[in-house]
DNA sequence: CACATGTCAGATGCACTGAGATTG
DNA sequence: CCAATCTCAGTGAATCTGACATGT
């Protein structure tokens, strides 16, 4: 309410993050991967080996369901099963390079649909967006922590 | 490149976006609807009445899959179908009040969290994220034209 | 008749609950 | 013996493909 404060719109925000939401979520179906599947590889990718509580933790699944997708995914060799050194009950998984390749090409996909749409936007709005960037990834992580103390 | 185009970086926008979409997915899991029926109340709730055959391509399933949808809807009273005036071979489908509920609830739900996450802002960053509001819708708008356009 | 719209039937992949095996 | 980790078995919902009925 307060000029200083910027007079955020969060019903705006929300709804402009709702948007991209759909615009992204329908992207993984033309693939042969699950959403829920394509996201583990990602944590994979992004955090590195995880043993399947945190999984089924982090892609709020249950364990049987990480289970079978880790399965599923090493008979095609993007991951693989390693015993935990320091915990004879638990196993890490661990991508391999062939499994990075899908979160990264997916990712190389987006960048190109929205490298072609940014050019049909004004220097200032581009600006405009560029100086939110930080404060939006701290939003994110902001949540992250929320979620986790969940 | 040049100073005056504000520089954006398209590869952190993709990765805060796709933050974000993680972040979302895993809310409707809570509900009793799936993502795709929760997307049709939120299309129908936003654009109006559609026939089936405009969901599938909305929602990017099949039509034997839209046909289930709305039949379950239906038997609960969030959606009605119509038919259509103009061409007695389609049906329109109606969002109810109880069915427009939904959407908008878990709207709610979103900006109740965005608006706690928010106040951890900087008024700075608060600022930041505003103005960058427009530009941010205005892109969405594109990539509906581009996704009607193919 | 050709086309568009919607529905029906069978098959597949995904995730869940509940039970069991192994290790700390 | 109890708790944590992972796996196995059976079940249910969601979606797909292919065939079919109806209206233009």
């Amino acid at each position: 309410m307060q000029p200083d404060s910027g007079d955020l719109s969060i019903t705006e925000l929300t709804a402009v993050i709702g948007a991209f939401t759909r615009m992204n979520i329908r992207l993984p179906s033309i693939q042969r991967h699950s959403f829920t599947t394509l996201s583990v590889l990602h944590s994979l990718a992004h955090d590195g080996p995880k043993r399947l509580t945190e999984l089924a933790a982090s892609e709020q699944v249950t364990q049987p369901a990480i289970t079978q997708i880790v399965t599923k995914l090493e008979k095609e060799g993007l991951v693989e099963r390693h015993p935990d050194p320091s915990d004879g009950r638990a196993v890490l998984v661990h991508i391999t390079p062939k499994g990075a390749e899908i979160p990264h090409g997916r990712e190389t996909e987006r960048i190109t649909i929205l490298t072609d749409l940014a050019t049909l936007l004004t220097p200032a709005e581009r600006a405009a967006i560029s100086a939110a960037l930080p404060a939006l990834t701290r939003l994110v992580e902001l949540n992250t922590e929320r979620t986790s103390n969940t």
